[in-house]
DNA sequence: CTGATATCAGGTGGACTGACATGA
DNA sequence: CTCATGTCAGTCAACCTGATATCA
C-alpha cells in the first residue's frame, strides 16, 4: 500500500531500525502484560547468569546506563525481585542478588521472549533465523568488542565465581 | 571483557535493537555534521523519490508519525529544503515540494548514509550484506503487512524480480 | 455524520550527559 | 590526586496519544 521510498528499503540501517521498533513493540507488550519493564529483563538475566555483581558490573555487562541501572533496580528491588546490600569489602559499592522471585519473574519473561521471537521472524525458517542471527551477532561485535573505547577497564579474571546458569527449571 | 549474558546474545531481538542502537549513533553523527536530523531524510527521500505529496501521505510512506512531520517540515521549510502551500484542489491539504536546495541536502545525507552503511557492517562481505538485507527485509515486510514471497531457504540468487516500477534520477 | 487533514499539547521509554559525594 | 561507584537531575530523538479546527 504505502510504499516506501527505495533510498530506505535499500539501507540496512533503516531496515534494523524499522525492525527493531517492531520488536520494540512486541517485547514491551508482552512485558507489561507480566508487569515488567525493558531494562528489567536484562539485569535479571546477569544476575541468573553471572551471580551477584555490583550496580557497574550489571550495567556494563548489560549495557545500561549506571545512571538507568539505579531506577531499574529501585523498581526490582520494590517489587522483590533482587535484593540489594551494601558490600561489605567496600564501602561504596552495593551487592545485588537475585531472589527466588526475581528468578521466576525472569522465567515469565523468557517465555514472552520466546514467542516474540518467533513473530519476530515469523517468515524466515530456521536456517535464515540462524543464518540472520549469526550475521547480525557479527556486525554487532565489531562495535562492542573494540579497544576504540576510551577507557581501559582493569578486569580480574575471576573463574570460579562463575555460578553457572544450569537451567532450573 | 564485560561478559554479555547468552540470553541476551542469544535473543535476534536484542541483537536487532543493539544494533539499530549504534546505527542511530551513527546516522546521527553524520547527520548533525551535514546540519540534519533524523526525519528530515526520510522525508526527502520520500519527496524525490513520489514527487509533491501531502502531510499525511508523506508520513504514511515514511513511518514517521503526522505529528512528528509537522515539526520536521517546519525545519525543513526554514531551511529552504521544501516550499510548503495549500492545496487548490483540497482547502485543508499541503502540498510539499522538494526544491533545488532540498535535494541537494538529500544527496549530502545519501553520501554520509552510504559510509554508515559500510562502518555498521564493515566485519560482514559483500555476500554477506546481501544476505543479511534480504533476510531483514523479509522479516520488516511481514510486520508492515505486505505479501511476501514464501520463498525457499538456502540459496540465493534473485529472490523474486521486483514489481518495481519507475526509478527517477 | 463520517472521514481525512493539519496542527498543537502532551506523555512515554530508552540512551545519554553532567554534577557530586564518597571510598579504594 | 585519580579512579570507580552510586545517585540525582536533566537532555534528546523517536514514537505515540489526544484534542481541535477545517474541509470533502
Amino acid at each position: 500500500m504505502d510504499e516506501i521510498p527505495r533510498r530506505l528499503t535499500a539501507k540496512p540501517s533503516w531496515l534494523i531500525n524499522q525492525l527493531s521498533v517492531h520488536s520494540r513493540r512486541l517485547v514491551n507488550d508482552g512485558f507489561v502484560a507480566a508487569g515488567a519493564r525493558g531494562h528489567h529483563y536484562r539485569l535479571l538475566a546477569a544476575l541468573r547468569e553471572f551471580g551477584p555483581a555490583s550496580q557497574a558490573e550489571l550495567g556494563r555487562r548489560c549495557r545500561v546506563d549506571r545512571s538507568d541501572v539505579v531506577t531499574a533496580l529501585n523498581g526490582l528491588v520494590a517489587q522483590g525481585s533482587v535484593e540489594r546490600t551494601p558490600d561489605p569489602d567496600h564501602g561504596r559499592r552495593n551487592r545485588i542478588m537475585l531472589t527466588a522471585e526475581g528468578a521466576r519473574r525472569l522465567r515469565e519473561m523468557d517465555a514472552v521472549l520466546d514467542r516474540v521471537q518467533d513473530d519476530l521472524l515469523a517468515p524466515l525458517s530456521p536456517d535464515d533465523r540462524q543464518t540472520l542471527t549469526r550475521l547480525l551477532r557479527r556486525a554487532l561485535d565489531h562495535h562492542e568488542g573494540r579497544p576504540e573505547s576510551r577507557s581501559s577497564d582493569h578486569h580480574e579474571g575471576r573463574p570460579g565465581t562463575r555460578p553457572s546458569d544450569h537451567h532450573e527449571s
